[in-house]
DNA sequence: ACTTAAATGTAATATGCCATCACATGAAGC
DNA sequence: GCTTCATGTGATGGCATATTACATTTAAGT
């Protein structure tokens, strides 16, 4: 059983042109991640796992920030549908906490895309008017909207302290420091 | 003026032996994480700036990680006695607000060293009984009996969570989420 | 259709880092 | 003084990022 960690020896193409490489770097790059977090992606690994040069990948994103800046900008798209969705009826109270649940579990469920998205230093580091920003401030939107809805008094600043709170939760999770399943949590929150 | 980011040659020593290596290739290391963060920060570019030849530095650290996990471990200890410090006196409560600032302010000041003992991923990973492990677990500590002091019906997972509120909102804006300075998030924490 | 430009893939290469090895040097204990 | 152990060196293997000049298709314009 002599497997490298790239596996997949795809064969030769029978075209030269592969078809649709950004798409599966991409896919790749989502799996690689999910399984493995984005630290140890590398590159190469991707552009093996795809059956083509290393060199290929860079005609598709000129960096490997850039690569991962495309996956974290379609998991903060995900992840704002997910929120939308969480809070789609129901009263304004309970679809918040429809929403914090929904967020706890998308950030279990997807570990490591989340910290990617989140404690990467990708976002503040991508130039203003980047897709990847404009996803980022786009995901934040459904909690303020939630939070003003079910409390019109409720500032700015205290839509932040909850996704401080979820975000804080998520993350201890994340690292090892907190155990045991999200209700758990979720029944100490007081929203 | 051609000055890579290593600096300073520090000329030939006259010594075969550093003196204490050890500790000078940790303070780099401190430096250089508080600068640019721990994620670039390589073994080589360590050895540079202490004049010594890369595999020097393996004599004092299996690996790099293990370099890193002093440099955390370090840092754990710090965070505790800071935490400690800033509850020492006062009645519970007042002494539990203290430290919340304090655990947002130390935060706010140490980015990277913070973002390398909590969101590194290198807790999880060490040894169970390896000191890194014993740090972590000891800073949790002051906040856990802070929390029951000043409500002794508080379960541990009431600590859990507003751990988690403080967490957050220093990875939030660790990673440029949210700005401004911590007081104005400190009127918004119900603590 | 024919020509040309643009996109996409390749091979080779420069640079850099991690980690290990056999070996050199010096310090400390006996 | 001699041995032993800790510490530093130089060389090396392996892998990664990124760039370059070049090859191959596809597509666009006329």
């Amino acid at each position: 059983m002599k497997q490298n960690a790239d596996a997949k020896p795809p064969g030769p193409r029978k075209t030269y042109h592969h078809g649709d490489l950004r798409k599966v770097l991409l896919d790749a790059a989502r799996a690689e991640i999910a399984a493995h977090g984005a630290q140890g992606l590398s590159m190469a690994s991707l552009a093996r796992r795809a059956g083509v040069a290393q060199s290929a990948s860079y005609r598709h994103f000129t960096d490997r920030e850039d690569l991962l800046a495309a996956v974290a900008t379609d998991g903060f798209e995900r992840f704002t549908e997910v929120l939308l969705e969480a809070a789609s009826d129901g009263d304004d109270v309970t679809a918040l906490k429809r929403m914090a649940v929904a967020y706890l579990v998308f950030g279990e469920k997807n570990v490591e895309l989340y910290r990617l998205m989140f404690a990467s230093g990708l976002v503040p580091g991508a130039a203003s008017d980047s897709a990847l920003k404009h996803a980022a401030t786009a995901s934040f939107q459904p909690l303020l909207d939630r939070v003003r809805a079910s409390d019109p008094a409720a500032s700015y600043l205290s839509a932040h302290v909850k996704w401080g709170q979820l975000h804080g939760l998520v993350m201890l999770k994340a690292d090892g420091f907190i155990h045991g399943p999200v209700e758990a949590l979720m029944d100490a929150v007081f929203f």
